[in-house]
DNA sequence: TTATTAATGAAGGATGTTTTTATTTGTGCA
DNA sequence: TGCACAAATAAAAACATCCTTCATTAATAA
């Protein structure tokens, strides 16, 4: 943080930032509430909010009543003024979220994919998914604000699918290149367990916490960390896949679910941690130490992580978000004794969402950050 | 980062640190070049180097002549406005280093100690280490501006020891309250790990690199982590400590050496590592056994560390960095398999410095940070 | 002596604060 | 229904701080 001097035209945006971010955090406010929150003269914030609301960045609202004396004029964030799209490219389904500048989701559409999908036809699918959510929310691609894709695998700054796993026809694709073409404004692309872990900060069991390990796990395994409640992503984008040690249990975690004996033959494999957990859960003594055995695969993948960033909290989702009664007592037992602090360990409720969400929190993070910018002009609202 | 507006003279709070801030990273300046590397006019740093000289946080050089034109008055900053205190305690050896803010060493005082030395023994060590130090340095325990001070095992945000495997006699001990009797200036106390990294970040193998693993290797095993140049401390301070995990290797490592079973009878711990890896450099075949069982030991908690973190560079600091040249390549060979993209590998040579170093820069910046804090009124120096 | 660079000083302009005065607007009571 | 009160808005004046530009003066090398 090297903030430049400068002269008093400087002073003036930094009091319009202010000013601007008073609004956001406190909510719809009053003028007098307004210069006491922003640390400024009344009679400054009258000017500022003149020029914020010519900008088009707030919003007046009708003046709440029921108090003594004259009702304030209120002032709220102008949430509608830009939209951003947050993506989920999955194994099997592609979701697609649009939000305003507040974080409201104002449309979302989800297209179902083979998970023998190629490239071509993923991409086919994703360009069908955004196009649906831009529809439903009855916006064009121009009048999005910024862009943020979630996807397996390790991304590079440049957001290029280095390594994927998950989906092997994806290693190698330049996935902001692609979606550039289809939008003018930014386009981010971040690994999706990195996108969820900031998707629980945000709306899920870590709203108060900045020290985080979100695993996600199901049919892959994977994680995302915060630090100072920002994402780790490592020098290359590789932060975070403790998966690929074969000393520890995560590459071979999903096998004590996929490869249950007591599954239906022909279950596809994206169903067998609900059908285990199921049976575990009705007291299916096979099904109980297969439960066992994945707990403690996982459980050694997440002790590694937990002695190198302890956290204080650490987040089960993905597929056996749902099968948390079954799960969570398993994996504290065989975590606690790894640790020299056992943190929290907490089952997601953001389910399939997350990865969408944290998007969307993604994207709405670097337009908050242009607004933010004392060195750019205040940027112009999109709608 | 949430930066408050105000009036002008907060702009002119936020000139002056700018000036300060250019005059430190650009070294002994003129008028003219600080106005441009401040970005801002002639007059105004021409006041804000008035207030600052008259403050006693620059000082005036004699002006540089031999160029054409009026010699410009040269401003520098005042490096000795100030000192801190940088603490090494060791099993065997407590350092203390004194450096003036510029982060020059003017006086240092070593004192050897038994390993199995109790709490108040080494405490008297102590202090008579930092009398020392003060008296080389010419100075009193009340003109030093920061104390920061390095301790093996995992240290509170308080300053408390709260396990340390190294130092049992240690473990519970509140440091910073101990410290605190003796000073009444901020006293931090770290991770000896910690300090290292920050030290191959200020002085050492890391100059521009900000996502880094340092593993200190010797009778001890441990890690300090630097992410976007910070520290990483985790939640409890308990960052790094991957030895903890017995599925990886760090803890039965230095057994590879201490039990080597060529050493003379009655070689001390401390001495096992460098007698071993000279056997192996002269080729006995027994201790390059040994070296490369410690190597693929260490490798695998290294491997944990950056399948976490994806650093840029993994620096091997303590006992071992006077033999990189018989343990880097094995460490690299053993390590590689196991990553994504493998790091750089480097060997310290900072040896023994590195964490009382660290202590220092650590210190410092906690003085920086006040000095650059625009909410508060400049402090002044104190000498 | 001249060219070059630095220091000095005065004028001008942008911004924020405080203070004052007048106005607006809804509440609550008679 | 009408009136006094409370609280907020609105506008303007007076003042202070600070930065910038521009012209002038000072010091040194060639």
């Amino acid at each position: 943080m090297t903030l430049r001097g400068g002269d008093t035209s400087r002073l003036r945006r930094i009091n319009l930032v202010t000013t601007l971010r008073t609004v956001r955090s406190q909510g719809p406010l009053g003028l007098t509430e307004l210069a006491r929150g922003a640390a400024l003269s009344r009679p400054t914030v009258e000017g500022l909010v003149e020029e914020l609301l010519a900008a088009g960045w707030l919003r007046e609202l009708p003046p709440e009543s029921g108090q003594m004396g004259r009702p304030a004029r209120l002032f709220a964030f102008h949430a509608a003024g830009g939209h951003v799209l947050g993506i989920d490219i999955g194994s099997y389904t592609l979701r697609v979220s649009v939000a305003d500048l507040g974080g409201t989701v104002v449309a979302a559409h989800d297209e179902q994919i083979a998970s023998t999908a190629g490239r071509a036809e993923r991409l086919a699918g994703l360009r069908t998914a955004i196009a649906g959510a831009l529809e439903a929310a009855g916006l064009t691609a121009d009048r999005i604000a910024a862009v943020c894709a979630g996807t397996t695998g390790v991304v590079t700054t440049e957001g290029v699918v280095k390594l994927s796993v998950g989906l092997p026809e994806w290693t190698g694709l330049d996935l902001a290149g692609e979606l550039r073409a289809s939008f003018d404004c930014p386009v981010l692309v971040e690994n999706d367990c990195n996108l969820a872990a900031l998707a629980e900060h945000w709306r899920g069991q870590a709203g108060d916490v900045d020290e985080l390990v979100f695993v996600l796990a199901g049919v892959r395994t994977g994680a995302g960390i915060l630090v100072s409640g920002k994402l780790l992503k490592g020098a290359r984008g590789g932060a975070g896949e403790i998966g690929a040690l074969p000393l520890l249990g995560w590459h071979r975690a999903p096998v004590h679910l996929t490869g249950f004996q007591g599954l239906p033959p022909g279950t596809p494999p994206q169903d067998a941690a609900a059908q285990v957990f199921a049976a575990a859960r009705s007291g299916d003594p096979a099904a109980r130490w297969a439960v066992e055995q994945y707990a403690r695969d996982l459980a050694e993948g997440i002790a590694a992580l937990v002695l190198t960033v302890d956290p204080e909290l650490v987040v089960l989702g993905g597929g056996v978000s749902r099968s948390g009664d079954v799960l969570l007592a398993p994996v504290r037992r065989h975590l606690d004794p790894f640790c020299l602090e056992p943190p929290v360990v907490a089952i997601s409720d953001l389910g399939e969402q997350a990865v969408v969400l944290g998007a969307v929190r993604r994207a709405l993070d670097h337009v908050d950050a242009r607004l933010y910018d004392f060195d750019a002009p205040l940027p112009k609202p999109s709608s």
